[in-house]
DNA sequence: CTGAAAGCGCTTACAG
DNA sequence: CTGAAAGCGCTTACAG
């Protein structure tokens, strides 16, 4: 004799004394529902506290979610976006069954025109949602406006730029991961000791090294510890230019006790410091844990690496525009990522 | 003319020439199919490299997973358990929903039988599986053999036994966290320094502190450095016992200039070292970003914390067993945590 | 403006 | 040992 009580827009079907497809239109606020049947769905919904059932919806409606991603290409010299795209993989595989697709797209990162290619690619394809790295300044503004225009959601991974309305920013705390290689790299400090910072890439102009770079200088001068720190800009990624703008530096400034490279380009001043003669020995701070890295970390002349969980940093960017779209979840625009340290002794445990 | 594909189940009963009531047993290996339709299914399954769609899985399914936990409850002295907690508690409302439920049960580290009691009732109340926090060795051993016998598969949280038959383990490799103590301590010493390892438990005969000190003991060994490495067992775990035990260590001791806690009560120790007259200043390092270590940690008393994402063990432990339950996924029987360094600077962006 | 029906990819009785 | 059918809670044409 008990009517056992039905489910969801069933139930509320019931009530409202209508089929479930009006039940459905007045959900998605779909046009051609009286005012008086709205009303009195929308209340009755309301009375249910009716919570969507996510599985059934993604089930029914064969809607397929479109993202694009744009990152710098994979090189051995820039082995470092490896690890976003496995993560970017890795979020794929989980969830493409769930009606969702994604496609990559790659710039060279000494080529700005492949990055205006790669972006008016995207722009073309009609995509619901893109994740994308702003290396380049001016590029990655133009396009992140197209995107407003078009009212594309889109987040940044791994850098970020001031002032845009990416739907969230997914990557490292620049400013505090170069604080935290300050504190690090006192503990190679002897009285007399002068201190280099290193920076090695073609935009060295970018955002990212600037924060990173005062970061650094803050945590002497918060602790009043006024070392000399040098700096050297690099402009060109090849060993033979390290070697020559790191060469007359070392020879003029025997006391530099640790070094700071601001990028996972770190390997190249190991290189460097495995050939002079003889070899000095200073404390060594670097970013990411990429081969060539390791390799030094394993072997000594690398002592510390800062990473941000490159793989995570890519899961969570697809993730973040999936709850984003499918879900309508409220992202945090900020999403930090942690700042960690690497060392030879715990690096075999580190999820990259 | 073409023929549209059909997906999954379908297109496998298709191509297999049965019906899908078929092709599910063959998934679910249920009993009640010829060993040829089997095959043909079974090989069908292979080359379409078919993956259930979960969304549907679930949905047709009323079936409800329970998972049991059995972990210390959390004190102000055994903080350390919330993270966990908050772990398993996230798991639990990304897959509720997925038909997965949860119960909690607790013991009081410092009792045994209530560990014993909550095992009991566990095992009296039906479950599919379970996450065990196996502190205490034989009464651990006893559930664990009570499990094996009714065959509910059960992971270890954060510590672990040997010779188990533990799904899987998810903490921390002790003896290589240990070891990177043992490097990170070098930072602070001079010519004629002393070490102090101090393990404060009212369980110290653990497994645990056995590996992590060795780990410690190793780098020493292993880089020919043989300072003196003191050690001290503390057994009871209130303020007073930690204070008597370490005063006369450090007044018959003053060269010791590095201290090594084995647990997350490294904040008992900073409290001494704040309290004594004159202050000594060695390096501190201890385990898990609790609250009293993280203040201890910002008022520099605390050099370095070595902790283990105890909040992602939680949430992994439960994720194992449901990928285990559910997916019938292959599940690694070790799966270590990474060992982070976590220190003032970078403590805010820690996931703890 | 509203409804009847098919279907998303599975699982679950039940029938034979 | 195998199949036919109903149903999970939705969405999507299509009909009226």
């Amino acid at each position: 004799m008990k009517k056992k009580e039905l489910q969801g827009v069933k139930e509320i079907a019931r009530r409202a004394n209508v089929t479930i497809a009006t039940v459905d239109r007045v959900i998605h606020n779909r046009a051609g529902v009286s005012v008086k049947t709205r009303e009195k769905i929308t209340k009755i919904i309301e009375e249910l506290n009716y919570q969507p059932n996510m599985l059934a919806r993604r089930l029914a409606s064969g809607k397929i979610i479109k993202l694009a991603v744009l990152i710098p290409s994979v090189t051995e010299e820039t082995e470092f976006w490896d690890a976003p795209l496995r993560g970017i993989q890795r979020a794929k595989t989980e969830i493409s069954q769930y009606g969702l697709q994604v496609d990559s797209f790659f710039f060279d990162l000494s080529n700005k025109q492949s990055f205006i290619d790669q972006a008016n690619a995207i722009l073309e394809s009609a995509v619901d949602g893109i994740v994308l790295a702003p290396t380049f300044i001016q590029e990655a503004r133009t396009f992140a406006a197209a995107c407003n225009t078009k009212g594309i959601p889109y987040v940044f991974i791994d850098s970020t730029l001031p002032d845009q309305q990416n739907l969230s920013y997914i990557g490292p705390p620049l400013f505090q991961s170069g604080y935290l290689a300050g504190k690090l790299s006192t503990y190679a400090l002897r009285e007399k000791s002068q201190l280099l910072v290193v920076n090695i890439a073609t935009a060295i102009e970018s955002y990212t090294y600037k924060e990173t770079e005062e970061g650094f200088r803050a945590y002497f001068t918060d602790h009043l510890k006024p070392y000399p720190i040098l700096r050297v800009d690099i402009h060109q990624t090849d060993e033979k230019s390290v070697f020559r703008n790191l060469q007359p530096l070392f020879e003029s400034n025997p006391a530099i006790d640790a070094l700071f490279v601001t990028n996972s380009r770190s390997f190249l001043v190991a290189r460097f410091l495995e050939k002079m003669n003889p070899a000095p020995k200073p404390l060594l701070i670097g970013y990411d844990l990429v081969k060539e890295n390791a390799k030094y970390l394993d072997n000594g002349l690398i002592d510390f690496l800062i990473c941000h969980q490159p793989e995570d940093q890519g899961y969570r960017s697809i993730m973040t525009l999936y709850q984003f779209l499918i879900f309508s979840k409220a992202i945090d625009k900020e999403q930090y990522m942690p700042i960690d340290i690497v060392t030879r002794e715990n690096q075999a445990f580190y999820r990259n």
